[in-house]
DNA sequence: GCTTGACTTGGAGTTAACTCCAGGGTGTAT
DNA sequence: ATACACCCTGGAGTTAACTCCAAGTCAAGC
């Protein structure tokens, strides 16, 4: 699959995913003898991973960190376990002021409509 | 109200909050003859809005934006109330990849946990 | 009335995460 | 065999959102 493909599948841009495997965010992928590159189902797993925590706002330090630890083989096993965690409080942190967001949103929302109707917003 | 003591209410530095004011996320704040900033309960609500909508990964120039047409008046209660839309379905649509990335997360650390027990992951 | 510490402005610098570009190679269809 | 679309690298540039700084002002305590 050339990086065109993948993109396209992704939503990325190949400056994004030439990026993603410059810092570390996926591991060096797969290359044909002319030298581009050739996505096997391995090194697209690792970008649909990598789309995936980036969307939820896991900074590329981690997942950069994650993919180092996986190429150090079984001995990190606990380390990356550990990294998963941090990860999976920050998202579930992130989501818990997205929560309190919506509330106030849809509070306000609801007040507009009222407004809408009159032409005036009695009290903000 | 001093600029420290929002500040430490909100989580915030001096120069973001001055920054805040100076491209429009919060509209003016009240002074001392001084010309010392001395927020009062009406700057404090905003202030607190922009933490919060922030936090929600609300983009500053959407904030600037609400404050522009509240400014205007009433004329605006409409596109005011469009934009706290466009916000809400932002948060909603940012939510539903959170959730996919900690299911995946979840999925994960499973696996790690039972890989710690044999200190092998079988596979990846 | 002077020290001390917090406040002011305008503007420059930083950080994360891309994004773009020049100069050159690859590969397939005519 | 040449045109054309796509790919490569290394490095510079951009964007959003702060963050820092210099040079100066304000105000509470002694």
């Amino acid at each position: 699959m050339t990086i065109k493909e993948v993109c396209e599948e992704y939503g990325l841009t190949p400056d994004t995913l030439r990026y993603y495997e410059r810092v570390g965010v996926i591991p060096e992928v797969n290359r044909t003898s002319g030298g581009i590159r050739d996505y096997q189902e391995e090194d697209i797993k690792w970008v649909e991973n990598a789309v995936c925590m980036r969307d939820a706002g896991v900074p590329v330090d981690m997942l950069i960190e994650y993919v180092r630890l996986f190429q150090l083989g079984d001995e990190t096993i606990t380390a990356r376990a550990n990294l998963l965690k941090e990860a999976r409080e920050q998202i579930l942190e992130a989501k818990k002021k997205y929560d309190t967001a919506l509330e106030k949103l849809d509070y306000k929302i609801g007040r507009y409509e009222i407004a809408q109707q009159t032409g005036v917003l009695t009290w903000e």
